[in-house]
RNA sequence: CGGGCUGUAGCGCAGGGGCUAGCGCGCUCGGUUCGGGACCGAGAGGUCGGCGGUUCAAAUCCGCCCAGCCCGACCA
């Protein structure tokens, strides 16, 4: 068979592609890199991105617009930033047939643009604090590029908050990573760890870098979101000060926050199955096809039967009708399957003689039989409970696969075999993060919230030292 | 950016200096089918990834480049 997916058993990174290209979510482009996003890939991140915009308005921030082009002079202003993002830099040094006197960069981020501007926006307290979010295209130039999870251009969005204090901008930080947190669980059915990132893993030009990490179905970590408390980095760096209350003048403190079209990558990683695609009700493009099945004697019958039922399932779902007569009744179970809709209505002849419809659910495969007044409502309350299900999956799979690990050689051992989460015990130093990352190729995810606490009195992993975190380790994309 | 594998019709592949480049699936048209990937008949579809070289002759041999996948070093 020309269209069949590679299982999961035989080859993870196959299986992710061959359902990126048969669910027709992506395709590669010309350009090394890059991806094309289809009609359906597209759909999911357009879902998702009116769900988190609505989060976001609902905590007071505003949607405007910064230039793609940056000049290559803003990068340099902050040191960490430079070091940071030059290696991954595309750089613009031409432009109407002339060499540019400054050659321009394509965002990477867009922290220096956006501050070069809050410092003509900012004079007073009372323009703060200043909540603005974009929607944008941006361009890191990766060695390793993967369908969604790493392209050289991709979508996201980016949070640029600006403070009066310190506390403010933290709370922020933390308020956008509960937001995250909140979607990747109640939208993607995709149960999330955050906590905090070490100095080696957190952004460059950030004081502090929280994050929201899920573990794919090969045990792997997506780190799927990140926010960042920036404290008055960029602030001093483009001299962003503004007058207190008090009529002293202080440097802005800061936040900025993005999750990106990687998302769409976490989403496929978490659900699908060797079918193909399996997508959360809430985001899946979608919802509920209808597929006729009929005999040519019975054909106009069941086609007015099913047409009508797929009507009145377009009201209050994003439907689709299949009615077409070239492909069998199987194929098209088949091939709707792959494409990840969570609810399959299936009628034919023996449910009109009943007045019933029957309901496939993409996520078990099992089928029900429904009185046809009531199907809507049975197609909802089914959706809701596969938006549910896949959550609570999740969940337990994660958990199956984490481990609380003291020792350091039983953490080898578990990252030699099937691997997971290991939380353990660390001392707090880079060397001996670095150690484990060589030698067991893990590193440290998160610091999740309250781990010091639980850290209290273990001996930390590699050093024998007392501990100060709990950390979870994992092999990460 | 290093190591490995790959690139021939939309997809999966065969062919490996010589005459008109094949097969399966898909696609188009006509007909029969239809409750888990149906069938018959007729058709359309190819700069053999690109550029250059060797040769009377290149999909085939050589070089360079491009793209994809896997494994490493760097990252959302």
């Amino acid at each position: 068979m020309a269209e069949r997916i590679t299982p999961r058993s035989e080859s993870y990174s196959d299986w992710y592609v061959d359902i990126v290209l048969q669910a027709k979510l992506a395709d590669y482009s010309p350009v090394k890199g890059c991806m094309v996003i289809r009609p359906r890939g597209y759909a999911l991140w357009e879902h998702m991105q009116r769900a988190i915009d609505d989060m976001f308005k609902a905590t007071g921030h505003v949607n405007a617009y910064f230039p793609l082009l940056i000049p290559e002079s803003f990068i340099q202003r902050e040191a960490d930033h430079v070091e940071g993002f030059a290696p991954e830099l595309a750089v613009v040094t031409h432009g109407g047939g002339e060499q540019l006197e400054e050659p321009l960069v394509v965002r990477p981020t867009s922290e220096t643009i956006i501050w070069s501007m809050y410092k003509k926006w900012i004079q007073s307290y009372r323009d703060l604090p200043l909540l603005i979010n974009q929607w944008a295209n941006v361009m890191r130039w990766e060695k390793r590029t993967r369908l969604f999870l790493r392209t050289t251009e991709f979508l996201w969005q980016e949070g640029h908050t600006a403070h009066a204090t310190a506390e403010e901008a933290r709370e922020e930080t933390l308020r956008m990573l509960e937001v995250y947190r909140r979607f990747a669980e109640d939208y993607m059915a995709m149960p999330v760890l955050t906590g905090l990132k070490t100095d080696a893993e957190k952004f460059a030009g950030a004081v502090e870098t929280y994050s929201i990490e899920a573990m794919m179905q090969d045990r792997r970590a997506l780190q799927s979101g990140t926010s960042h408390f920036l404290g008055q980095n960029f602030a001093k760096a483009f001299d962003v000060t503004f007058q207190t209350a008090e009529g002293s003048l202080d440097h802005v403190w800061a936040s900025s926050w993005g999750v990106s079209t990687r998302l769409v990558g976490a989403l496929i990683m978490t659900h699908s199955d060797d079918k193909g695609l399996v997508a959360p009700p809430r985001l899946a493009p979608t919802q509920v096809v209808t597929i006729p099945i009929f005999k040519n004697k019975n054909k106009t019958e069941v086609l007015a039967y099913a047409d009508k039922l797929h009507r009145r399932l377009a009201e209050r779902f994003r439907a689709e009708y299949d009615p077409d007569d070239a492909n069998s009744p199987g194929w098209k179970f088949s091939e709707w399957e792959m494409l990840g809709v969570p609810v399959r209505v299936e009628v034919g002849p023996r449910d009109m003689e009943n007045n019933t419809v029957v309901l496939a659910r993409r996520d078990t495969g099992e089928k029900q039989s429904v009185d046809v007044e009531e199907a809507p409502e049975a197609v909802a309350a089914l959706l809701e409970e596969i938006q549910s299900s896949l959550f609570a999956r999740a969940k337990a799979f994660r958990e199956e696969n984490t481990r609380e690990i003291d020792d350091y050689d039983e953490l080898k051992a578990f990252f030699e075999a099937d691997g997971g989460f290991a939380i353990a015990p660390w001392d707090g130093s880079p060397e001996t993060e670095a150690q484990v990352k060589e030698e067991t190729k893990a590193t440290i995810r998160v610091l999740p919230e309250g781990n010091e606490k639980q850290a209290e009195g273990r001996t930390a992993i590699v050093s024998g030292k007392p501990a100060r975190h709990m950390a979870v380790f994992a092999k990460a994309y």
